[in-house]
DNA sequence: ATGCATGAGTA
DNA sequence: ACTCATGCATA
């Protein structure tokens, strides 16, 4: 494992934004049932764990076959520590410091200084409204049908992903903010969760009107910014091997207890707080659109 | 396009 | 300490 710096050159430099409206959005728009309003809030919260993964696997390959002697001798002790019913769980070490946020391990806890982001989470849950029932918005069909639609007009319209999520700060509904270009590429590519897909859907659909709109009335405008910021984080980057690894234990216990984080990471020569975020990220991806199952009642 | 990471909210 | 939504960094 390596953490790998990075020299803060031009991440931010001068970038202009397609404003394809700064106009408001009539109100209306957003019609408020308490009912979709307290689904609007669920979804935010990811209160209903609907998922029941099983069929997962996603672009990353077979994770659930991998054989636990494709590593190396070393891993003989780790071996039995994976297997759900052996029974001990040595007290072991004190090196792997616990992942708090003010233990050792969060060396660049947070200091990123002031960029345009940070995140407008559950901002968006606001703006989920209007679609009657859940019949409509549980389909995942009609979500992949207009995934791809969105694509194509975006494209269309000769806007970036990240343009799209730049706007949609513009686009001033309540409770929304900007988004990344991640995430709407996610969204393009259904690697959201599904309740993600629905929370984003409503936003994503009022800017591609609008965008469409001011497309019709050649009513572009260009507003440039800049933004001096360095102390860029760091991203660890796993070795495949050690990928190989972890998808191996991650084969046999997909949530494993601290301790065998623990014992996970020293094994690797990883760092604790790595190989538990690593878990949380592969159990996460599971859960995305594309592969999972889903609600019962679609 | 995707990997590793953060932070809010929960249990 | 986990889930979820999201993002920076990078392939």
């Amino acid at each position: 494992m390596q953490t790998v710096p990075r020299s803060s050159m031009s991440s931010y430099g001068l970038y202009h934004q397609t404003d394809l409206f700064s106009t408001g959005i009539d109100a209306n728009f957003f019609p408020r049932h308490d009912l979709d309003l307290a689904k609007a809030a669920q979804h935010v919260k990811g209160e209903s764990l609907q998922y029941d993964m099983s069929t997962t696997t996603a672009s990353g390959g077979p994770r659930s076959q991998m054989s636990l002697h494709a590593f190396g001798q070393a891993d003989t002790m780790l071996e039995q520590l994976s297997v759900p019913m052996t029974g001990f769980e040595p007290p072991v070490h004190s090196l792997a410091s616990h992942s708090h946020p003010g233990a050792g391990q969060m060396v660049y806890a947070s200091p990123y200084s002031g960029c345009v982001q940070q995140s407008p989470h559950a901002a968006i849950a606001a703006a989920h409204t209007m679609q009657s029932s859940h019949t409509i918005d549980c389909d995942p069909r009609e979500l992949e049908a207009f995934a791809e639609r969105f694509k194509q007009r975006r494209i269309k319209l000769g806007v970036t992903q990240a343009d799209v999520g730049k706007a949609l700060g513009n686009l001033k509904l309540p409770g929304v903010g900007s988004l990344s270009q991640s995430t709407i590429c996610r969204f393009e590519s259904l690697t959201l969760s599904h309740n993600n897909m629905i929370a984003l859907k409503p936003v994503l659909a009022a800017w591609l009107d609008e965008a469409e709109r001011q497309a019709r009335e050649n009513k572009q405008s260009h507003e440039i910014f800049s933004s001096a910021a360095d102390a860029k984080r760091k991203r660890t980057s796993i070795t495949a091997q050690e990928k190989r690894s972890l998808e191996a234990y991650f084969a046999v216990q997909p949530r494993p207890s601290g301790e065998k984080i623990a014992q996970i990471a020293e094994k690797l020569g990883l760092k604790k707080n790595v190989v538990r975020v690593w878990f949380c990220n592969q159990r996460q991806k599971q859960k995305r659109m594309k592969f999972s199952n889903l609600p019962a009642h679609c």
